[in-house]
DNA sequence: CATGAGCGT
């Protein structure tokens, strides 16, 4: 046909009936019978001879009876599988396994209650919250946004928190004009921040003193930032501190909050002397000032 | 049960 530009041999299912050439749809479809009980698998074709003439053929083998009973079908079905992803250059059978080459980032909340992160918290006094790991440290997103904070981080109420621990007293001390040589301290970084105090005039750190109270019956895990949550909503907290043991690095079960101003200390021990906290008892009293 | 660390600018 002119139409049919097509080369012969691209066989079309719809054309092999009319050049009558390719009948094999026409036999019987090929049959697999067992493997029986003996491992004897049966397979009946059907084909054409050159006559033209129906062929019958039928193949026996004998499946080794050990992979019958060793593996299942499916994984029969497996191993003929291509090979695919970094496998397909190996060579047949030379590994089974492959190792994942993809990298795979893990979000690890911190590892609780270790020696490192004791004294680190000490240090840093307010950097980090979370008792024992307790607190799932997780935030969508502060890793890259910096102050968009899941309800459930632990840095979201420490932010402005360092605020009031650097700026705050002096600035309440405006009745009392602070020393005029030293300069304003602007952002004093955590890890400065008792240094900072000094600096910012020890009047300001005695009077902070008298504002201390002391809490008792803290459970062992309580951590100074889960003091300041406790204490803070009560007005502005210019300390927190939790003794820790020097030599074994766990806490001593008491510490100190040091409230910028007086009224709001009372109401504090009014309200939290006796408040049930992790499981114990809370004492919240009045701090005798510390010998020095 | 229990009263803080360091002493530096």
């Amino acid at each position: 046909m002119a139409f049919n530009a097509k080369p012969p041999s691209k066989l079309r299912w719809g054309e092999l009936e009319d050049d009558g050439e390719d009948l094999d749809f026409l036999l019987p479809p090929r049959q697999v019978i067992g493997p029986d009980e003996n491992g004897v698998k049966r397979v009946v074709e059907y084909k054409f001879g050159d006559d033209g003439n129906k062929i019958k053929i039928t193949t026996t083998t004998r499946v080794r009876k050990l992979a019958k009973a060793r593996l299942s079908k499916s994984a029969v079905e497996r191993r003929n599988w291509a090979k695919f992803g970094d496998a397909v250059h190996e060579d047949v059978g030379s590994r089974l396994t492959m190792v994942s080459t993809e990298e795979i980032l893990l979000e690890r909340p911190r590892a609780p209650g270790t020696k490192a992160d004791e004294s680190k918290i000490a240090g840093d006094n307010l950097a980090q919250l979370g008792k024992g790991g307790a607190v799932l440290m997780v935030c969508r997103t502060c890793g890259k946004k910096g102050d968009h904070w899941t309800s459930r981080c632990p840095y979201k109420d420490l932010a402005p928190q360092t605020d009031a621990f650097v700026d705050k007293p002096p600035m309440a001390e405006t009745a009392v004009p602070g020393p005029g040589g030293a300069s304003k301290p602007a952002y004093v970084p955590p890890s400065m921040r008792a240094g900072a105090d000094r600096t910012a005039g020890t009047d300001m750190r005695r009077r902070n003193e008298e504002n201390s109270v002391r809490v008792t019956n803290l459970s062992e895990d309580t951590r100074e930032p889960d003091l300041l949550e406790l204490f803070r909503t009560f007005g502005s907290v210019s300390r927190v501190y939790v003794a820790i043991d020097q030599k074994t690095g766990v806490s001593r079960g008491f510490g100190f909050v040091n409230f910028v101003n007086k009224e709001d200390a009372e109401r504090a021990i009014n309200k939290l002397n006796g408040y049930g906290y992790d499981n114990l008892i809370l004492r919240v009293e009045w701090a005798t000032p510390r010998p020095n």
